[in-house]
RNA sequence: GGGCGGUUAGCUCAGCGGUUUAGAGCGUUCGCCUCACACGCGAAAGGCCAGAGGUUCAAAUCCUCUACCGCCCACCA
């Protein structure tokens, strides 16, 4: 016997081995078959699985799984991300717990420890997705990476064929700084936040003349390196002084006063202070006026080029001095509190410095215009839809993209140089390593794979490679196509691209989706997917942000083990509305745990009720209502399932189900059978029910793997051509009927059945105690009703239930159901107050709609205006609650007698 | 500054092709260990659908504005 509560931990291992011994998620290229491809959002491998990665692959699974099961070559194509700066930090952290710094072991060194943290980290995260129920075939040679060989050369190519067509350059610009990560960003990969600060207002002297200008700043520090002064050639305050010097305090520099029209009047004084080596703007100017770049803070944060005084102090500090010293020497006019945004670094939240450094960009304008297209004209689609305009927003301004990054760990950009030939365009730090490349100092790129044999110019074999590594989301932008070895022309490549879909969270939209489409449209000409389902963040109850510093975290792992896997994917998926953030807790989870436990225990129901060597089938003749009944409503349930899977409705169909099973199919259809379990009709009535919990089971699966793979292992020998696992058995309708007929008549005695059962819980019958229940008031009652006696008497725990009159010495509590009167026969001390008011309180109740509708009525323009069904419709509702009025009030009359 | 999303039961959210008495889950209350399930069953209480206008025979639902909350984007020093 089956335990009476689900024990998910076995069940789930025991599935997980079987469905990857029997290789059911092995990719197979079937001509004959639309393919279905997903390629996984590759997980970074920093570390272990989190509530993201569990809600990303869940729903990825249950599409991918529904896809299986509506007859397609389903391919869910697996990898992970090499996750340059944010893997390094994990292993500089580590190497920090050592006491080692990365610079002591030296590149070679630090890229070894990478690499045997890859072997272990990769193989954790793969198990989790094990765990989570993934139907990915996990062999060796099905597992990708981005940084292994193949995915390796398909960097080096894509990188070969921008280069080509000049769309990759290496150039001076303006880029985000992270000291702490040492590295460039590209824009993307700052985030702003408020800070709250201050605006300091500093004198800068006229040069020959007592006078002065005051210009207004947030970075003080950053006077260092100033060359200019501007202001709006329209200011009327500072016309007359435009083309002047001025002196630059604690500098002593003479810069200019320049006029340029980026200036706002408005804010502040109006003078802004010009540092064209550190701020996008000024640097723009910079280039407009021809000023001095003049760089005063290095790439580890700290002043350079400026005084004495000044010079090695960490930014901050070098503030506090600089504000000091101009307030002593009394050039500070004012500090006033300033609120505003700072950016700082995705991977570590350290403030980042824009700066001017020499780095490797894609033009991204000219090749991101078809990618504007594709989502324009909706051959990439997004659900929801509201992403496309964000989407195409950012598109019209993209800015080039910095792909150089100054760490380690990452694809070496494929450029070498000839040393001899390069001159002073390398720069080695004092072990003789290359640190540095400079074209614009006399480096010359050759672009290769490999090391080139010779130097075309001088036939030198002395080379060195580029020290920066890409980034990260380069290879990233190309998986969906080096996945199947691009640019080899593989089978793979031929048949399972273009992708069919691609579930990822709206976070990473710019950052990635972008690129992949930009990149296969680059270098394919063909969308790398047509769909995109977009979800959104788990969030705590409370709809924060997860985080380890608010300690709200909840893991999936803990949570599948405490609950099961099923639970919590369930939670998840019927969290996942609209693609908006999913508010999570543990208690989610239970819920989730509860369904499967139900589930478990239908099949367990089942399961007792069945004997060996009996046979069990439907028949059409035998069909009762209620059969009429759950078929009907099963075949639409079906219907709804699909239309709602298709669209990417993942949440709305799994509780359309979820609330057909337990309120219908439990509540009712089962409750309804047990009373046909000892009789002739058990073979009909079982076969109906297993034929229902078969589609139920099958439309669950997606969302809930396990549970419902044990089930139909169980049952699979009573269902019609079972096939031997139900991930590979294929949705089927069982009925194509709707039955609108029998659903009406089912609900009238659903209504009698609950009011019966309201009367008892009010009255307070003991829950055992069978009554007599009496319908009447109806001259001729329906035939169905007549039929389904035994319905009401066995869910109202009825002794019996009699058509036909009150019994005039007895006492009964009345009630109305539609044109039913419903007469329970109880203890003549009943409290005839309470039941006074219980009519009253509905018939009142029923009073107020009627007026509302009998306005309605009344209203001409309603009467000629509104469709006739509506008009028909009220009608009907009226005429009805006059009848129960009626029926009300002869009840209350005979309270007077 | 621009854009997007939200404001419905104590909590988290559905409903927004216009028309019953506005739903679900959790929580609460009452009664039940009813032979699949107490991770359950039955019943109940609980809502001027953020506010103000407008369109309409009819608005939680469509339009406009306002308030508040949350995101995203933007070089206002």
């Amino acid at each position: 016997m089956l335990p009476k509560v689900y024990e998910p931990k076995s069940v789930e291992n025991k599935w997980i081995d079987i469905w990857q011994k029997e290789k059911i998620f092995f990719p197979k290229i079937d001509k004959s078959k639309k393919p279905f491809t997903v390629v996984i959002p590759p997980p970074n491998i920093t570390g272990a699985l989190h509530m993201g990665h569990a809600l990303n692959n869940t729903l990825q699974d249950i599409l991918i799984r529904y896809k299986r099961m509506s007859g397609e070559n389903a391919y869910w194509v697996v990898g992970t991300d090499h996750g340059g700066i944010a893997t390094q930090n994990v292993l500089e952290k580590i190497l920090k717990n050592e006491g080692v710094k990365k610079t002591d072991i030296g590149r070679e060194k630090f890229l070894e420890r990478m690499w045997k943290w890859y072997e272990e980290c990769g193989h954790t995260i793969l198990n989790q997705l094990k765990k989570l129920g993934c139907s990915i075939d996990f062999s060796k040679e099905n597992v990708r990476f981005t940084m292994d060989k193949e995915r390796a050369y398909s960097v080096f190519w894509a990188f070969k064929e921008l280069w080509e067509k000049g769309l990759i350059y290496r150039g001076e610009r303006m880029i985000n700084w992270c000291p702490r990560c040492y590295t460039a960003l590209s824009d993307i990969e700052v985030e702003y936040e408020e800070e709250k600060s201050k605006l300091w207002h500093i004198k800068y002297p006229i040069d020959g003349s007592d006078d002065f200008i005051v210009v207004a700043t947030t970075r003080p520090e950053t006077m260092l390196g100033d060359t200019a002064v501007a202001v709006n050639p329209e200011d009327k305050r500072y016309k007359k002084l435009i083309g002047k010097f001025l002196i630059l305090p604690l500098v002593g520099r003479k810069i200019r006063l320049i006029a340029d029209k980026k200036v706002e009047m408005g804010f502040g004084t109006g003078a802004v202070k010009v540092t064209p080596a550190h701020d996008p703007l000024d640097m723009e100017m910079g280039e407009g006026h021809n000023l001095e770049f003049i760089k005063v803070i290095s790439d580890d944060g700290k002043i350079i080029n400026s005084p004495e005084k000044y010079s090695g102090l960490k930014v901050l500090k070098a503030r506090e001095e600089i504000v000091k010293d101009l307030s002593e020497q009394g050039y500070l006019v004012k500090e006033e509190p300033y609120v505003h945004n700072v950016g700082k670094c995705y991977r570590c939240d350290n403030h980042i410095e824009p700066m001017i450094s020499e780095q490797w960009f894609v033009k991204y304008k000219p090749i991101s215009e078809n990618t504007l297209n594709v989502i324009k004209n909706g051959e990439v689609k997004f659900y929801p839809e509201r992403w496309v305009k964000p989407m195409l927003d950012w598109l019209n301004n993209i800015q080039d993209w910095c792909i150089s990054r100054q760490i380690w760990w990452g694809h070496r950009i494929p450029a070498f140089y000839c040393k001899k030939c390069s001159g002073k365009g390398l720069i080695y730090n004092e072990k003789g390593e290359i640190v540095k490349v400079s074209i614009k100092n006399g480096a010359k790129p050759i672009i290769s794979f490999e090391k080139p044999s010779s130097c075309p110019d001088c036939g030198g074999a002395d080379f060195v490679q580029d020290p920066d590594v890409l980034d990260t989301w380069f290879s990233s932008a190309l998986w969906p196509f080096s996945v199947f070895g691009w640019p080899r022309k593989t089978e793979e490549l031929s048949y399972f691209y273009p992708t069919s879909a691609l579930v990822t969270g709206y976070e990473i939209l710019y950052l990635w989706v972008l690129r992949m489409i930009t990149s296969g449209l680059f270098h394919l000409n063909r969308i790398p997917f047509s769909k995109v389902y977009v979800h959104g963040i788990v969030r705590d109850k409370h709809g924060q942000k997860m985080s380890k510093s608010k300690g709200n975290v909840i893991d999936p792992l803990d949570m599948m083990e405490k609950y099961g896997t099923d639970a919590m994917r369930f939670s998840l998926a019927i969290g996942a509305l609209g693609g908006k953030d999913i508010p999570f807790s543990e208690n989610s989870i239970i819920g989730g745990r509860n369904f499967v436990n139900k589930l478990y225990n239908v099949s367990r129901f089942i399961q007792m009720n069945l004997k060996e060597g009996e046979k069990y089938e439907a028949v059409e003749s035998k069909m009762d209502l209620s059969d009429k009944w759950i078929i009907s409503r099963s075949s639409k349930i079906i219907d709804e399932y699909k239309k709602l899977m298709d669209n990417y409705m993942l949440s709305e169909a799994l509780d359309t189900v979820y609330g057909f099973v337990w309120d219908e199919f439990c509540d009712w259809y089962l409750e309804i059978s047990k009373m046909y379990i000892n009789t002739e009709l058990k073979s009909h009535k079982m076969g109906l029910i297993i034929k229902v919990f078969e589609s139920v089971i099958k439309m669950l699966h997606p969302f809930m793997p396990f549970v419902t793979e044990e089930i139909y292992s169980a049952l699979k020998e009573r269902f019609e051509n079972p096939e031997k696992f139900i991930v590979d058995s294929k949705i089927k309708k069982p009925f194509h009927i709707k039955d609108e007929k029998a659903e009406a008549d089912m609900g009238v005695l659903m209504e009698i059945i609950r009011e019966i059962r309201t009367v008892r819980s009010e009255f307070s019958f003991h829950p055992t105690k069978e009554i007599v229940v009496v319908l009447a008031g109806v001259s001729e009652i329906e035939k169905n009703i007549l039929d389904h006696l035994s319905y009401i008497k066995h869910l109202s725990k009825s002794a019996a239930v009699i058509i036909g009159s009150p019994e005039k010495d007895k006492t009964y509590i009345k009630s109305v159901v539609r044109n039913y009167e419903i007469y329970v026969e109880c203890d003549s001390n009943i409290d005839i107050e309470k039941e006074k008011l219980r009519i009253k309180k509905e018939m009142d109740e029923i009073k107020i709609s009627n007026e509302k509708w009998e306005k309605m009525l009344s209203n001409k323009d309603f009467t000629e205006k509104a469709p006739e069904s509506e008009v028909v419709k009220i009608k009907e509702r009226v005429n009805e609650n006059n009848i129960k009025i009626s029926k009300l009030e002869k009840i209350l009359s005979g309270f007077e007698r």
